[in-house]
DNA sequence: GTTTACTATGCAACATATTGCATATCAATG
DNA sequence: CATTGATATGCAATATGTTGCATAGTAAAC
């Protein structure tokens, strides 16, 4: 049950409701593992039952109110041992290689324009991470010993995601040469 | 229902069997789609089912006999117009990256350990990817067309595996200095 | 003052994936 | 000749994830 310790993790330095969760999803964290607020509210309300989270309703002015979750000592106790865990090897399923595999010169135009946006789409993602990079973790080896770990996760991302640029920009070239 | 789509992109040069397939799907393709025979048995009924696929039973000797499957002119439609349907971008979840969000002295030398294993794990399909490429792929450009989208698949499963490496070896670097 | 957008949470149905088990043939090992 | 391992397919229960919809308050735009 990875989500609910994804989610603990996004927990462990402030309390947050399942829309900031979300919302959070998106980005960061998210850039690591995604999740929609349906299956966000549902892991919060199994979490909260099983005592590793614990909720509070907060009143707000201006906006509907919202329900607060933060990490128990349980929980926290839950999560350092879900770390010492034996993960099965990532999944990794990307739809565009399986199209790919079905490359025709009726369908070049449409997969080079699909692999074009998704280049932009990591141009975007990726002008985040650098911006967030450069701000607070522009010297990894000073950092604290946990802040070392989300340092990595980040530079993998960064590393990853550039990576792709290149590819997309090679994939193109060769695309473009086929005919049609 | 990407599964299937994968499956009948597997079958469009052979047939193949439940099992063959669940085999093939443990590496080439499979480097971008994992499934489980479950997973496989299931989804070759429903797509019989829909007559995309057609079966027949193939008698051996020495082993059981086996259910072989192939694309029917209507998958082959199916499988096309597929390849133009909007792809959601990509899910990506990793745990251990999420672990590493977790970081802390107790837990360096587990994660270390970790990161170690996933290494191997590369190298190893590297070293196999590597030598599909040299034998089939060695010169993209002469491929014929839907050989080149193979080959674009291949590409960047191998940079993305050789990036992997580089930065595992960054991250296992950063682990030795953290004090535990 | 009505529409649009953002905040905030939730249900229900369905699709997909995982886990554990069951069965059966045959080859090779010991 | 009993065990192990590879081939080959399948069921059932559970877990996880997606899609579509519903509700409701408030702010800002038009």
């Amino acid at each position: 049950m990875a989500l609910g310790h994804a989610i603990m993790t996004a927990l462990l330095e402030d309390d947050l409701s399942g829309y900031e969760l979300a919302k959070d999803f998106e980005t960061s964290l998210g850039f690591f593992w995604q999740a929609s607020h349906q299956q966000i509210y549902q892991e919060l309300r199994k979490l909260s039952g099983k005592h590793w989270l614990n909720k509070r309703e907060v009143k707000q002015r201006g906006k509907p109110n919202k329900i607060v979750y933060g990490i128990t000592k349980e929980g926290r106790e839950a999560l350092a041992q879900w770390v010492f865990s034996t993960t099965r090897t990532q999944t990794a399923k990307d739809d565009l290689l399986v199209k790919l595999y079905n490359l025709g010169p009726d369908n070049v135009a449409h997969l080079a324009g699909e692999i074009t946006a998704r280049r932009e789409e990591m141009m975007q993602r990726l002008y985040l991470y650098e911006k967030i990079r450069r701000r607070h973790y522009a010297a990894p080896e000073l950092l604290p010993t946990r802040r070392k770990g989300v340092y990595l996760a980040l530079a993998l991302g960064i590393q990853q995601g550039e990576q792709f640029l290149a590819w997309c920009d090679e994939a193109l070239d060769l695309l473009a040469k086929v005919e049609t």
